[in-house]
DNA sequence: GCGAGATGGTACATTGATGTTCCACTTTGG
DNA sequence: CCAAAGTGGAACATCAATGTACCATCTCGC
């Protein structure tokens, strides 16, 4: 068996098609619940438990693949924000949606408690969490963005807000067109009027 | 991993002190990793297993207290936050230091699986989802907050950034004294510059 | 139709957490 | 000082999840 499979989009095989099965629900399962059993899991996958241990021997393995993807989709993400180009705010708003629109994936890497301290994982964290800093440093020195708050900071709020915004469209708080709106202009423009009057 | 102490409010009998450092101990440890083992949560409090067990024979009764007390606190800091007095603008940041100061105790709400949808906790939820989304509406019918936003999406992003908050304090990315001024800074006025102009 | 590959189900062994019981030890209040 | 209360540890029994083995079935492409 080869170490790395499922992480790549290319659709080969016929029977292929189960491995990513489970991933898409072994993922959206963990991500509500990170105790739940490997029956559950194979249950939402539309799979025997046989067969989910038929691809990933372990619990650990299968957590190791879906973090493995995750990660993937995150990376894809940041790259189809062309975070270089235009002003860091536009580019800040693009990241922000397709983050979004990772919905589990991104939620699952968060609340995962066997990938806290993964070195692996914070490895590619450490590569993500950099290049969205760089874009902050961008638009701090450029002046959009206000240098009275760490890029690290920004950078974590990012993260909390785009959780935030699965979490709302989860629970039916917000509808799931808007969300990322919403989170955007949130962390754009926080929540007082421009003028800041108190005015009627 | 160090949990903190003083946090006792009712000096009451003696050896209820033992009650304490457990709901303390075990707040800590369950919000940083919500499998952890009893064990781990006894040796956390300084405190045999058996001892544990015969303070909260169940794991799920031990949960639940966890979960009253984490309650408990959250709606004292919002009491202690004085909601109704002066600007919207002011009280929320007055609620954002108190919800940051809750610590673990806010993070184990959110992190604790088994609580996810106990209808008790859904209940207290509301209540206290409720007294913000208040705020959040005095703020907007003041003109002071945006009425673009619904306000329980920006209650949402209120529980978002300090859960984020508490995430960047852990890892050591923003110092414990700055996470609530950032939070309520990001939250209110957002990270654009107020001119919005990308002048250098 | 046939064989290869893939799947699902049953059955089983293992493991780690859990909860309980019992007992010896320490502390504390009187 | 003594009894009561509180505590820790060892030694269980239980249980659910896990991982494995085996077999019957199904569905392809040929």
């Amino acid at each position: 068996m080869k170490v790395r499979e499922g992480i790549d989009t290319t659709p080969r095989g016929p029977a292929d098609r189960t491995r990513r099965a489970i991933i898409n629900a072994a993922t959206g399962v963990l991500a509500r619940d990170s105790t739940a059993s490997l029956g559950d899991v194979a249950r939402a996958a539309s799979v025997g438990r046989t067969t989910l241990h038929r691809y990933y021997p372990d619990r650990a393995t299968l957590v190791r693949a879906l973090a493995e993807e995750a990660f993937h989709a995150t990376e894809l993400a940041i790259g189809a924000s062309t975070l270089d180009e235009g002003p860091a705010s536009d580019a800040l708003r693009r990241l922000l949606y397709e983050m979004i629109a990772l919905g589990d994936r991104f939620v699952f890497l968060l609340r995962e408690p066997s990938l806290a301290d993964d070195p692996q994982v914070d490895a590619a964290e450490a590569r993500t969490t950099a290049v969205i800093c760089g874009l902050i440093a961008r638009g701090q020195s450029s002046g959009e963005f206000t240098s009275e708050l760490p890029a690290a900071w920004i950078a974590e709020a990012v993260g909390s807000l785009v959780y935030g915004a699965w979490v709302a469209m989860e629970s039916g708080t917000v509808p799931r067109a808007d969300a990322a709106r919403f989170a955007a202009a949130t962390l754009l423009g926080g929540i007082l009027t421009s003028d800041g009057s108190g005015a009627t």
